[in-house]
DNA sequence: GGTCAATCGTTGACACCTAAACTATTCATG
DNA sequence: CATGAATAGTTTAGGTGTCAACGATTGACC
């Protein structure tokens, strides 16, 4: 942080500039790290129980929640926009769910170059599983809210995902 | 979550009791998503332009974040605390980062197993340029609320953290 | 019909991250 | 001081994720 040589004559006006944007920064910082730890919290204990409990993944299970949400499967396209990952990444983690039976390929008679991802049965019974002790996790770790809070939380974050994505689009 | 076997007298109560519950499920669930999506959103940001405008990556900046921070430097220990991840991680980094010349690696006299990791110079030079820039992004990303939301939602934020913590230390 | 850009999914190279095993050292305890 | 548990950091194997380059197919346009 580079202390900037003021004019003397001007040291009034710059000061406060300055103070208003230094508490300006330190709030929108401090709460970027602090979303930043309360997710990686959340994620460190869902992902350890998945794998403790599941032998499984987050990233798999996330695939596949998208999978039960969608009756008549997903193009691998269509699943990495949902995933917000790359498509490389989806290649690899169907192709391991793929290999353990828990979804299909189906090759789309109508495009050649495309595939629709599906649950299978077997796919289907252990998400079902998977699911339910997953939702009892989150509720457990969001415990420490009252409702009303994180009806609160809710609606701001939505404020602000909302201007994320409208960001995003601006910058494209 | 021991569900209590209920009078069936009280069906009507049981059946509000589960109702209740069902949109506390929805309601957590929810807000875990949309916290997911928050942070995703702009992690992919800032990694992105730390790619293209410093040609770095998000750990190498948050382990020199950290290193800023802390005159005397930090045991590498203290640096995988810090940054929440393990200490194999923070063994790799810095091995980047030193042999860029960013930090240096100083063997503690009084304990032959433990180094200290400080910023060189450059690093010190590098990371304050790194900084000031991400720091405007961040404000801008968080543009999208009042200084009053942001201070909001820091403030439940913090009391989900420490119940995140306190589950946490429950459960070793 | 031929051509060429756009799109679908995959691959390869590389960084990140974890868990678990490992080496070297320190420290407590008898 | 000897021994054994604990600690500091590294290594290894494997999953996750990116980006960029690539083959195959599609579709628009002439």
């Amino acid at each position: 942080m580079a202390e900037p040589r003021v004019n003397p004559l001007k040291a009034a006006d710059r000061s406060d500039l300055e103070t208003r944007m230094g508490d300006h920064h330190h709030q929108s910082l401090k709460l970027w790290l602090r979303l930043l730890a309360c997710t990686n919290l959340i994620e460190a204990d869902v992902r350890g129980r998945l794998r403790t409990e599941f032998d499984t993944t987050l990233p798999r299970f996330d695939l596949m929640a998208q999978l039960e949400r969608a009756a008549d499967g997903l193009k691998m396209n269509a699943l990495s926009q949902r995933l917000m990952v790359t498509g490389g990444n989806v290649t690899g983690i169907t192709d391991q769910l793929e290999s353990e039976g828990l979804v299909v390929r189906e090759s789309d008679p109508a495009d050649r170059r495309a595939y629709t991802v599906k649950l299978t049965p077997a796919g289907r019974r252990t998400f079902a599983r998977m699911a339910a002790a997953h939702e009892q996790w989150v509720i457990e770790l969001f415990g420490g809210l009252y409702a009303g809070e994180k009806e609160q939380v809710y609606r701001l974050l939505a404020k602000l995902k909302v201007s994320l994505e409208r960001d995003q689009e601006k910058r494209k």
